[in-house]
RNA sequence: GGGCCUGUAGCUCAGGUGGUUAGAGCACUGUGCUGAUAACGCAGGGGUCACUGGUUCGAAUCCAGUCAGGCCCA
């Protein structure tokens, strides 16, 4: 059976929907699985995207990077586990259901039933995960995929009966549980499909985790002043604040007095200038208006040079170099540096307020002021602190350890009391006086007229700043003191690794995690740093959040005694709850259910409950080298797929994200690397080179791109680009990537399929499904044994580059040698596949094209599936009985190194190079390539020699009758002679300048002659005799007069412009088949028409027509030449060749 | 302020281990070919390889610093 008919021009994203129809169908994916169950494993774990929304292009940037590896490793013959990942709990889902139930608050959540919103989560979390399977299919990502409309059937489900018992297939046989435990058990082994880090197995697994880090005492309850969103009510961990979370926004800014009294006692008086007698106050300058309640002191530069200042009845404190924000006329009184000033005391402006006035300060957090003696307001004095400058405000600053991170440091090393004025949503809790119950939001204005009535408020004015906003809801950051559980990193010692004893090494999880990096493979290199700089430098990891929809932190807590326990299993929490369990029961490890479990404290008998905070969703994701590998199920089944042997995701924030927190679980867990190599890429970026904003135009939807542009050339351009740098994604591109690479694959493969079914050809040697090339063709032909060498070079390095997670050397090779075949081996080669005979020649022609477009297919098969499986479908499968069903169930091409000949590329690139050059000529020369000239002249620098065949393709390509290689250059040039730098370098050092100048003297002529002879050139330095071996020089060439030359280094090409009246009618003889050819096509024959051509013409051109009439027949296909008026029925044009006219008429 | 990355033609980017005249694609100009054709080939113009120093016989490449941009941390 033949090949089947091509179409010339192809919708790809058409023929891409066809192909995944066909996949589906014949169950393609499982089949390859099937094809290598049992061999040598190669692992992969999948870092979970959030199935929050629709998945983006950037994420098909990574997706292919996966695939093609997965793909590549398959045909190498390894066993994979092709399982997706998806983060499922978490904030981030929180809030979009909130959108689209219209709350508002926490509040709104609650009244609306914990229950009822966290399966709203699940649900959405599952709709998004079917989408995004739908896509990455689209993108051609082979992984172990639910079916979409299953995940979505178990949404519905969900919302409608989650204890509903139902029946699922699995892989191996079906399983029956409710809804709610299904879902639970999504990704596991007896479900198969993607992990969901919402499954019990994920949940219990952190549990697991958790209890370790507490039996070390790394898990710990700690306070600090945070960054905390109003809105979502909950603190944002370090992890979590990005360059996006900050927004220039514009604030009230105030400064105010706060005025000096002469000791520590509330009743003290006002403290005066002894000189002027008027009384004195420092200048303070805030943008958080609100964080004045909580004021506690004020810190000032010890370095700084501060000024007293007397403007109208007032002394005033401020610092030297902000003289200049104050209003109105001042007289400077004095000078004196910061650290006079500390100890000094002052009133506060919110001395009024209950809160003021309570011992140690005022927040729930007992055990942290219990020990401070003062009220806030007994307080108020100037402290020293480093880190004040004089670029903003008064150079004095207003200190609240309640409302601020750095002020909260400062707080603990002074013992101050500790106000803290917001409830959890930013309201004013109680204590506050006429503020209590405002929000935080809206204080600013009566905090101005407070001020203003007190007689404090010096200056109100707009400041714009960068500030905190939150990452999801963009709503402005409030700073808050809280209590959120951390794990601790271990401290930083101030002394190099290698130096630390083992003890302090087994304190610190830091440098534990670091002796793990060290066994890792980063790609590119930078990573390491990267990931060192973070474990130097980050704080422990606050893995607790305020919130509903997320892991349960198994902490329980004691009611009576505050004591804490952690469960670290479900089984543990089984034996010892004394409570909860019927409510708990058949429930996922999710609140509101796991809330009713109560234990039995074991200091005191009291009954204990869990804490409500739910975990940082970066333990979700970094416990997956464990849970689904099923570490507590089957350590067997664990040992064998752990560690990794690659992950990659983006780097942009994973080094803190993903990559961090597997290695911390991983670390302490194992002890050993969770994954052996890293491969990192950089951000994906619109075409005008910034991100893409759907409110700036420039956003490509994923669905919209894999329709308008097809995904095989979304891939090639994501393989074709270096990865640590930010790649610019647009349809400008996508299409340089189309016409440079996928069509011209299409055309060299629709050329062996058109010409090859007009000739009845199929191949016929012994086939290999998995190699279904087959062995090199052994070919005479010097063509034939150029462009398999040419495959046999590229194949090695794509082999290689992939090994080495280098896709870019691979899409560079692979372009080169597609560049060849099209540009070259079938341009040169059209004619034997024309030719009418069926000879050897022919034969050998299709057997070496056939070979090189299927090995080429093959290579190509991981990066672009779609097309190459299109093309294998044709060219293997519908000629080949026993074929594998899909090019992707085919092994890995090996490489012939017997069939390289590297001296024949070598002769081929000279022969290339000797064409351009001529062609440059004749360009030069403006002798348009269809005149035939005379003779080409050649002198090549190290070849004296070229194949016959190769002079054939010279004369060929240059439409030149006679080729010569000239021994001596000065035919066609004169010399010019340089050293060898790289030999002579070395060999004379810092003499080499003179060496140089010495040579440059020399006669180029006698120089060159000496070295073609193969003597040494003498020379003199310093009076001394050197000689120059004729290796140590090169010789190279300029143009003489009188002949049309291009040269290079490698060669010098001179044409000989005369054209005799031969040539003339030669050139004539082409130009009139040129125009029939151009007739026959636009006059709708098919390539293999016979025709009959009539001609009307001038004599000059008549003359043409009998004496080339058997040429200009053979080359048109042309069975009847006349010398007549074309016929009625004929398609007729007229034309004028050098102003003679001819009138041709076809005719089939 | 600290860590990491980037800076090469108008644009987008390649350029192990230093070496003769620094490359590609796009765009531009010219031209050729016309049965791969809403393509393609060839040629041309276009570069102080961000800047300044240093090492070296020789630096886009190695070193130091500066500047600009990006990411991360403080």
């Amino acid at each position: 059976m033949p090949f089947r008919e091509v179409p010339t021009k192809v919708d790809f994203p058409a023929q891409e929907r066809e192909i995944l129809e066909f996949w589906k169908t014949s169950q393609a994916f499982q089949k390859m699985r099937e094809i290598h169950k049992g061999k040598p494993h190669w692992s992969f774990i999948d870092g979970p995207i959030t199935a929050n929304n629709p998945m983006g292009v950037h994420h098909g940037w990574g997706r292919t990077y996966k695939d093609l590896y997965h793909r590549f490793w398959t045909m190498r013959g390894r066993e994979l586990r092709y399982q997706n990942g998806f983060d499922c709990q978490g904030l981030w889902v929180e809030v979009e259901v909130e959108k689209e139930m219209g709350f508002k608050t926490k509040k709104d959540i609650e009244n609306y039933g914990l229950e009822q919103f966290v399966r709203a989560c699940k649900a959405r979390v599952l709709k998004y995960a079917a989408v995004q399977t739908e896509q990455s299919i689209r993108l051609g990502y082979w992984m172990d995929w639910n079916d979409p409309h299953q995940l979505r059937w178990l949404a519905e489900q969900l919302l409608e009966d989650p204890q509903r018992v139902i029946t699922i297939q699995g892989p191996e046989g079906p399983v029956t549980d409710t809804v709610e435990q299904i879902v639970g058990r999504l990704g596991m082994p007896e479900l198969g499909g993607s992990y969901f880090t919402f499954s019990n197995e994920n949940n219990y697994m952190i549990w697991y985790f958790l209890k370790k880090c507490w039996e070390k005492g790394w898990l710990y309850r700690g306070a600090d002043v945070m960054p905390w969103c109003p809105r979502c009510a909950t603190g944002i961990s370090q992890h979590e604040i990005v360059t996006d979370g900050y927004a220039e926004l514009t604030h009230r800014s105030v400064t105010l007095r706060f005025p000096l009294r002469q000791s520590q006692a509330l009743d003290s008086p006002l403290r005066h200038d002894p000189q002027s007698g008027l009384p004195e106050a420092l200048l303070v300058w805030t943008t958080t208006p609100w964080t004045l309640t909580s004021n506690v002191a004020a810190a000032v530069g010890p370095e700084l040079t501060y000024a007293k200042v007397r403007q109208g009845d007032q002394i005033l404190y401020l610092s030297k170099g902000t003289l200049d924000m104050l209003r109105g006329d001042y007289e400077v009184l004095g000078e004196l540096p910061g650290s006079a000033m500390e100890g000094w005391y002052y009133f506060g402006p919110f001395d009024d307020l209950p809160a003021a006035q309570s011992r140690g300060g005022f927040t729930q957090m007992q055990e942290l002021i219990q020990n401070i003696p003062f009220t806030a307001a007994e307080a108020h004095r100037v402290i020293l602190w480093d880190e004040v400058g004089e670029t903003e405000g008064t150079g004095i600053v207003h200190i609240a350890p309640g409302c601020g991170a750095e002020d909260f440091q400062l707080g603990k090393q002074y013992g101050l009391p500790i106000v803290a004025p917001l409830d959890d949503e930013g309201y004013f809790v109680e204590g506050f006086s006429w503020l209590s119950g405002m929000h935080v939001s809206k204080v600013a204005t009566p905090i101005f007229e407070d001020l203003e009535r007190k007689g404090l408020l010096y200056h109100v004015e707009p400041y714009t700043h960068r500030y905190p906003t939150c990452w999801r809801c963009k709503e402005e950051l409030i700073f808050r003191l809280v209590d959120e559980w951390f794990i601790s990193m271990g401290e930083v010692y101030d002394k190099p690794r290698d130096q630390l004893t083992p003890e302090e090494k087994a304190r610190s999880l830091r440098y534990q995690i670091m002796d793990i990096v060290d066994q890792i493979r980063w790609i590119p290199e930078f990573g390491y740093a990267r990931e060192m700089d973070w474990l130097r430098n980050m704080h422990d990891w606050m893995i607790s959040k305020k919130r509903y929809w997320g892991l349960a932190l198994p902490i329980w807590v004691c009611e009576q005694c505050g004591k804490y326990e952690v469960i670290g299993s479900e089984i543990e929490l089984q034996q010892r709850a004394v409570a909860g369990l019927d409510v708990f029961d058949h429930h996922t490890p999710h609140r509101p259910f796991i809330d009713a479990v109560k234990l039995s404290c074991p200091t005191c008998g009291g009954q204990m409950s869990r804490i409500p905070d739910v975990g940082n969703p970066w333990l979700d994701a970094g416990i997956v080298s464990f849970s689904t590998l099923r570490y507590r199920s089957d350590p067997a089944y664990w040992r064998k797929w752990y560690p990794a042997h690659w992950i990659s995701e983006s780097f942009p924030g994973q080094f803190r994200n993903w990559f961090y927190s597997l290695l911390a679980m991983a670390t302490v867990i194992a002890g050993e690397p969770p994954f052996l190599e890293n491969f990192g890429y950089g951000t994906l970026l619109a075409e005008d080179g910034r991100p893409m904003h759907k409110s700036w135009g420039n956003a490509i939807e994923f669905n919209e791109a894999a329709d308008k542009m097809g995904v095989d050339v979304m891939r090639w351009l994501y393989c074709n680009h270096k990865p640590e740098n930010d790649l610019l994604f647009g349809y400008h591109r996508g299409d340089e990537a189309r016409r440079r690479f996928l069509i011209p694959l299409w055309n060299v493969y629709t050329f062996l399929a058109t010409y090859a079914r007009l000739d009845g050809w199929e191949p016929t040697f012994a086939f290999d499904p998995a190699y279904p090339e087959g062995n090199t063709p052994q070919s005479d032909h010097l063509l034939d044994r150029w462009i398999l060498t040419r495959l046999n070079q590229v194949a090695p390095v794509v082999t290689q580059a992939l090994e080495n997670s280098d896709s870019l050397t691979a899409t560079l090779a692979l372009e080169a040698l597609l560049d060849d075949l099209t540009n070259w081996y079938v341009r040169r080669s059209r004619r034997r596949f024309w030719k009418s005979e069926q000879d050897q020649d022919k034969e050998l022609a299709y057997a070496t094209l056939y070979h090189v477009v299927v090995k080429l297919i093959r290579l190509l098969a991981p990066f672009i599936p779609f097309v190459t499986e299109a093309i294998y479908q044709n060219l293997v499968r519908s000629v080949r009985p026993t074929a594998y069903e899909s090019v992707h169930h085919t092994s890995w091409p090996l490489t012939d190194e017997a069939a390289v000949d590297s001296d024949l590329e070598e002769q081929m690139a000279l022969a290339r190079q000797i064409a351009s050059l001529g062609l440059s000529a004749r360009n030069a020369a403006a002798l348009k390539v269809r005149q035939p000239l005379a003779k080409v002249f050649v002198y090549a620098a190290k070849t004296k020699t070229l194949l016959p065949e190769l002079v054939e393709i010279i004369k060929d390509e240059l439409n030149v009758k006679e080729f010569e290689f000239v021994e001596k250059a000065e035919q066609l040039v004169t010399y010019q002679i340089l050293p060898d730098n790289k030999l002579l370098g070395p060999k004379f050092g810092a003499q080499f300048p003179k060496v140089r100048a010495a040579l440059a003297e020399m006669e180029a002529a006698k120089v060159a002659a000496l070295v073609q002879a193969g003597l040494n050139v003498p020379l003199q330095i310093d009076g001394q005799r050197v000689e120059l071996e004729p290796n140590e020089i090169l010789v190279q060439t300029k143009p003489a007069e009188g002949l049309a030359v291009a040269f290079d280094k490698l060669a010098t090409v001179a044409i000989d412009t005369h054209v005799t009246p031969e040539l003339r009618a030669e050139g004539l003889a082409r130009e009139l088949v040129r125009r029939i050819q151009a007739m026959r096509k636009e006059a709708g024959f098919n390539i293999e028409d016979r025709i009959s051509t009539y001609y009307q013409a001038d004599e000059a051109l008549a003359e043409i027509f009998r004496t080339w009439g058997d040429y200009i027949k053979a080359e048109t296909l042309t069975i009847n030449l006349f010398a007549d008026t074309p016929p009625a029925d004929s398609y007729q044009e007229s034309h004028q060749i050098d102003g003679k006219r001819v009138l041709i008429g076809v005719k089939r």
